[in-house]
DNA sequence: CGGTAAAGGTCTAAGGTCATGCCATTGACA
DNA sequence: TGTCAATGGCATGACCTTAGACCTTTACCG
C-alpha cells in the first residue's frame, strides 16, 4: 500500500519529541544560553523570578531551582531585598585557540545547524529588509552594530556578534523567525567560540556585518539576503573544516 | 546602564516558553496534525505505541492517552492482538466555502506563520536544489508532485499539497528546516482549508508546484527559491485577504 | 524612624508524568 | 491445531510540576 509507505518515510521525519526534557532542565539551558550569547551580559539584572516564571511558562518554584542551579555555576548572583534580584556574573571567556573540545558526538547536530543558519537567518534579513522599520528598530540595528566594532576583546566580540544576529532577527517582529535564529545561535555557539579568531576574520566580518546592516536600513531585500547568504558560507567554511 | 537596555530589549524577544503545555496535549496534537495534514493518510497504519512514545519522547502510559483522545474524536480506530494497531479512520472533509470559522483570536500568531513561511520554504528549496540527491529522494518527490495532480478531490488535494511540502523539507536532509516546514504547514492548514478553492488557483498552484520540483531536481538553487517565493507570496495574499 | 513596596525564600496539597513490569488478545506460522 | 510473538491494556510507586499563599529581607520615602 502506497499510503503506508509514504506514511513511513514522513512520519519518520515528522514526528518530534514532544519536549526533550523536564521544565527545569529547560529553564537552566535556556537561561544560560542567553547568558552565554550575551542576552543579559556581565553585570545586567536578570527579571524578576515572577516575572521569568510567567514568560518562560513555567511555576515559579521550578524557575526558582533553575537559577539556583545557574548561581551554583558561578554564572549569577542573588540579592535578597528590594532592589534585590539576580544579576549576571558570568564572564565570557576567551577563545580557545586549541582544538575542538566537546564537540565530538554532536557533530551531527551541529551540521544540521549550519544547514539552518543558511535557512533562517537570510530569510530573516529578507524579510527585515522588506519592513519598514521603526526609528527604535534602526537604533537598536545601529548599537548593534558599532558594538561589535567597538568590542574590546575576543570573548566581547563574540557576545556583541551574537546579539547583532538576534537583533536583525528581533526586527522582522516574527516570534517564529526570532525563536528559530535563537535556537541557531545557541547551537552555533560554542563551535564559534572554538574557532581561532584571526584579525584578518574579524575585519572580513565586520565588512559584511556593515554591508548586511546598511542593506536592511535602506530597504533593500535582495542585497540583504545575499549579504547574509555570503556570510553564512564563510563562517560555515571555517566551522566545518572544524569538525572535519 | 546600557547593558540592563539591551537585555530588556532581547530579553523580551528571547525567551520562550519552556514547554506550551502538558506532554498528553502535545502528543494530542502533533499527532492530530499529521493525521490531518495527511502524514497519515486514511486507512495508513500508526506506527506501534511503544515505537510512538520512544520517537515522541513521551512515556507509553501518556502515549495511550493521547491515542484514546484521538479514538474518542473517531480519527482513528484501534485493533488489539498481533497485526493489530492503531489506524486511521478520519477522512479530510471539504474546506468550508464559508468565512473563516474559528480563526479569531489566532489571527496574530497565523501571521506569523506566514511571515515565518517564506523565511523557511524558500531557503529549504534552496538547500534541497543544492545538494545532489540520491534516486530515492527524487522519487519521494516526483511522487508527491503526481499525487497533488491526481487528487480525486478539494480535501485529498490539500493533503497531498501538506504532503509535497513536506517532502520538499525531507529531502533537506536538515532535521531543524523539517521541524520548522512541519510547525508552519501545521499552523497554516487550518487557513489553507479555509480558503475558497477555485479551480484557477489549482491550477495556477499546480504550475508553481511543477517548476519548485523541476528546479531542484535540475539542481538550480536560485530558480527553486524563487519559484517557492512566488508560491508563499501568491498564497500569503489570499490568505492575509481572508484574515483581514 | 516607621511604613510601605519590591524583591527573594518557603511551604503544602493536588495532580501530572514516568519507568517498569505484567496481563490479555489475536493473528501467523509451524 | 497448538504455540508463539506482536500488539494493545493495565497497575504501581517514585518523582516533577504546579498554584497559591505566606514569610523574610531590604531599600526607599515621608
Amino acid at each position: 500500500m502506497n499510503a503506508a509507505r509514504a506514511a513511513d518515510h514522513l512520519g519518520d521525519v515528522v514526528l518530534r519529541p514532544v519536549r526533550g526534557h523536564h521544565a527545569f532542565e529547560g529553564c537552566v539551558e535556556q537561561l544560560a544560553t542567553a547568558i552565554r550569547l550575551g542576552v543579559y551580559p556581565h553585570g545586567a539584572p536578570l527579571p524578576t523570578e515572577r516575572d521569568l516564571a510567567e514568560r518562560m511558562g513555567v511555576s515559579r518554584a521550578t524557575l526558582r531551582e533553575a537559577i539556583a542551579a545557574l548561581r551554583m555555576a558561578d554564572m549569577v548572583e542573588t540579592k535578597r531585598g528590594r532592589g534585590g534580584g539576580t544579576v549576571v556574573s558570568f564572564r565570557p571567556e576567551a577563545p580557545s585557540t586549541d582544538g575542538s573540545p566537546g564537540l565530538a558526538g554532536r557533530t551531527e547536530h551541529l551540521l544540521d545547524s549550519l544547514t539552518f543558519r543558511r535557512v533562517v537567518e537570510p530569510g530573516a534579513c529578507h524579510i527585515a529588509a522588506s519592513r519598514t522599520l521603526s526609528a527604535a528598530e534602526k537604533m537598536v540595528l545601529t548599537t548593534a552594530l558599532t558594538e561589535v566594532d567597538q568590542a574590546p576583546d575576543e570573548a566581547a566580540h563574540r557576545q556583541a556578534d551574537s546579539r547583532l544576529h538576534l537583533a536583525i532577527a528581533s526586527v522582522t517582529g516574527s516570534p517564529m523567525t526570532i525563536a528559530s535564529v535563537t535556537e541557531v545561535q545557541a547551537c552555533l555557539h560554542d563551535l564559534l567560540q572554538a574557532i581561532p579568531v584571526l584579525q584578518v576574520n574579524i575585519e572580513h566580518s565586520t565588512r559584511q556585518h556593515r554591508a548586511i546592516i546598511q542593506a536592511i536600513l535602506g530597504g533593500e531585500p535582495t542585497r540583504a539576503r545575499r549579504a547574509m547568504e555570503q556570510h553564512c558560507d564563510d563562517t560555515a567554511a571555517l566551522l566545518r573544516g572544524l569538525l572535519g
